[in-house]
DNA sequence: CCGTATCCCCGGGGATACTG
DNA sequence: CAGTATCCCCGGGGATACGG
């Protein structure tokens, strides 16, 4: 994967392992939010669905990927021995339990982009008219 | 940044642009969640402190990563123009106001990782005894 | 001390062609 | 359909040397 590791030669006994950074490596994944925001919203679905959906990523990275989280427990592989097979992608129940950390994320970053909004529109004001400064600013 | 995105060019409109993504993208970058991880649990600090904290990285890495951190004011930089100069990194409000899901993602994982030990030792205890099965692979 | 500038290298990832 | 196998290329990032 493409995140540096603090090299293990140069790793000193001081270093910092937060444990939350399993998963953030996890997540961190190139392509892997939109997969699991994915099977999310619309359910389980077959390789080449979710393929379609998630455009722009290659085969051999979305197989990567779904490899990876299965690897970790994320997601389910369903394969069904037909001609054509099918194969059907799922969130497994731990896969789940980061919505709520997901939900809350995206909750900070849509009040994030709403601020920096209010603070862009402020500033045009302020830019017009010049007076009474400071108290949004006093917000940091 | 080397987390591909959907190629502009390749990007449908049913193109999924999840709103969280952006954040994912700032705690993804490399290093990221260590430089977080530090200036949280050690407070603000300087540069080469920062660095030796923060084994392995380059000079070079940190740098681009705390402005990049800057720029999405999640991190404050502090210089103080003496000889030799002193510059000192702490995080921001708004970069304080990440904790919670960092608490809440250390959780999960420690979590995790706690189930997983106890699977591992259900199946040792299992291959010893193959009496009672079941119960634990319920829980998927 | 806190960086930038330069060089160079390795491997991640896309494109393409092919199999079960 | 759902992948693997192969090739090839680009740029991310480390090492080094230097500037304010």
């Amino acid at each position: 994967m493409s995140i540096p590791t603090p090299t293990p030669t140069t790793q000193s006994k001081e270093s910092v392992t937060c444990p939350m950074d399993f998963i953030l490596r996890m997540l961190m994944g190139p392509w892997t939010t939109y997969i699991l925001y994915n099977l999310r919203t619309h359910g389980p679905q077959r390789f080449g669905e979710l393929k379609r959906r998630v455009s722009g990523i290659s085969a051999k990275m979305l197989t990567e990927r779904l490899r990876t989280l299965e690897g970790a427990a994320l997601v389910k592989r369903d394969y069904e021995a037909t001609i054509p097979p099918k194969v059907t992608y799922s969130l497994t129940k731990r896969g789940g339990e980061l919505d709520e950390v997901m939900d809350r994320l995206a909750e900070i970053a849509v009040r994030w982009e709403a601020e920096d909004a209010a603070q862009r529109a402020a500033r045009a004001a302020e830019a017009r008219a010049p007076e009474n400064l400071g108290e949004l600013r006093a917000a940091e």
